[in-house]
RNA sequence: GGCCCUAUCGUCUAACGGUUCAGGACGCAGCCCUCUCAAGGCUGAAAUACGGGUUCGAUUCCCGUUAGGGCUACCA
């Protein structure tokens, strides 16, 4: 018998924005589906209808495509287990329901919350774990349909044995075993005719042949209730991996308040895919060796479950900003030239001629982390500074550098070709006519043309600028840094 | 509270009973390079939560304690 495929899914619902989190499971997922000639599957699970947020379907989809997690089945991309939005599928969740009920193993329930309600706190003063009472457990069918008859309000409940216990064995975690005492009763279908994921999860995955459920750990707990199921409709079980969780720096689990946990907010910031993807995929997961930088292609290459670890992982933002320069030096000077267009456009740095950028991208790339930097930090090659280092001016800048820089601007002028060989030797020699250091030149030669005492080479930056503007900036430096 | 999961430097992690003074990376400190800043190179500080077993030998296996997390909804 051939192995059966793999196919995985990732399934969020769609309640905002694509947190970090969900980014790294929708990974592992599309990971372990290339990496095994599978398919991986988008599904939205949309079946709380209170917590739907208008336009988050698209958002997903689109940081899921920017971040280069291409779903081979999903919303807009039909395949052969449609529809992927669960609010669509409602009619197949009632047929399974109802074929529970009818092999006695869900019942309709018509208590009202405020009986549960009730039951819970006298549970709880009790000191008695709260848990449904399976009040409607056995009601006799007559009174069943005279109820529903007369219009009742009801939910479907799933029979969870009184006795025993169910194991399973997870790809990560091992044999894992629940008591069944410890399980309710399971609401599975709302008064409002959705079903709660337990039951969506269970129909759709098996409906739509999901060979191995990779999700959060959160899930764990609720996995035997989902096997109970499995068995009620007598499907084979799928392979469970639940990955363990992404922490705050305090160890708690990752959340808005404590930094940003929206994909689209690292994307604003100016990270790089590759650097986010590179960055979450280690988060519980390492190739074994001491290698750190993957790409996308090397990640699918190398990744399994069996080196997924068990333990919650803190989100480290600083090792995220290495990984980001990393991945920036990889990287084409002309590409992230292209990226940096709409960053500089941003800072009010329109039209500049493309080959020029990809100059100055060569001598500020290793100097950058992120993208913004660009204008931060490289803005005066694109317009005169306006502002001075102040500390730079406070050292390096007096009447006698201010006389000396109008003295290298006229010797610039013959500069043959107007290049840094050219340019040293120019400098080199007027430092050596004044009898001082080169650097009492070269400090005061970047303030003037920079504003700031941190960059580039100064005579890669001069011959990047070009001979009009070096010219025109040392001359009018004393000038504008009085103005500063 | 109950149940489940987890536990190596501050952080991400390696080690799948013995080539280990516990390795790498980020961050931190120092040095080198150098016109500055980056980058790069070198060096350093920094961990097996605790207590019992099992074993000739435990980071590694078992039990307990502690700590952290998750679940305990007509949310996912």
């Amino acid at each position: 018998m051939p192995p059966p495929s793999v196919r995985v899914r990732f399934a969020p619902s769609p309640t905002g924005y694509l947190h970090v989190g969900g980014l790294r499971t929708a990974l592992y997922n599309y990971l372990f589906a290339r990496r095994n000639n599978g398919a991986f599957v988008l599904r939205i699970e949309d079946t709380d209808q209170s917590r739907k947020v208008e336009g988050a379907v698209e958002n997903l989809i689109e940081t899921l495509r920017w971040a280069g997690i291409e779903y081979d089945e999903g919303p807009g991309k039909e395949g052969d287990f449609g529809p992927y939005t669960q609010s669509q599928r409602l009619a197949l969740y009632g047929e399974h329901a109802r074929k529970l009920i009818d092999a006695g193993h869900a019942y309709y329930c018509f208590c009202t919350p405020e009986r549960l309600e009730q039951v819970r706190q006298k549970q709880i003063a009790m000191k008695l774990p709260p848990s449904y009472d399976r009040h409607c457990r056995d009601l006799p069918a007559d009174t069943v349909r005279q109820r529903r008859e007369a219009g009742e309000a009801t939910v479907i409940r799933m029979k969870v044995p009184v006795g025993g216990e169910t194991a399973f064995e997870d790809l990560i975690r091992g044999k894992v075993t629940i008591a069944h005492k410890v399980l309710d009763d399971q609401v599975i279908v709302k008064s409002d005719g959705f079903p709660t994921y337990h039951l969506a999860v269970v129909v759709d995955d098996h409906l739509m042949n999901i060979s191995h459920v990779i999700r959060g750990e959160e899930w764990l707990p609720s996995t035997p209730k989902h096997i109970m199921l499995y068995q009620y409709f007598g499907w084979d079980l799928p392979r469970f991996a639940h990955l363990p969780l992404l922490l705050n720096p305090d160890k708690t689990k990752l959340s808005k308040r404590q930094g940003d946990v929206a994909v689209e907010d690292y994307r604003k910031k100016g990270y790089l895919k590759e650097a986010i993807v590179n960055f979450v995929a280690f988060l519980g997961w390492n190739p074994g060796d001491e290698r750190e930088i993957f790409t996308l292609e090397q990640l699918i290459q190398e990744f399994s479950l069996e080196r997924v670890g068990k333990s919650g992982a803190v989100f480290n933002i600083e090792k995220l900003n290495w990984l980001n320069q990393q991945h920036l030096r990889l990287k084409a000077d002309e590409e992230i030239a292209r990226l940096a267009v709409p960053v500089l456009e941003v800072a009010g740095l329109k039209d500049i001629d493309f080959r020029y950028l990809v100059s100055v991208v060569k001598l500020m790339k290793e100097r950058i982390t992120l993208l913004p930097d660009f204008a931060d930090f490289a803005g005066y090659f694109f317009r005169d500074p306006e502002t001075f280092d102040e500390k730079g001016v406070k050292k390096y800048w007096n009447e006698e550098a201010a006389k000396a820089m109008n003295v290298l601007a006229d010797r610039l002028q013959s500069a043959s070709p107007f290049a840094q060989k050219a340019i040293e030797e120019i400098l080199r020699t007027l430092a050596e006519e004044l009898n001082v250091s080169a650097g009492k030149l070269i400090h005061p030669a970047r303030l003037a043309l920079s504003g700031k005492v941190v960059g580039p080479g100064l005579f890669e930056m001069m011959e990047l600028l070009g001979r009009e503007t070096v010219v025109r900036r040392l001359r009018n430096a004393d000038l504008a840094i009085g103005k500063s």
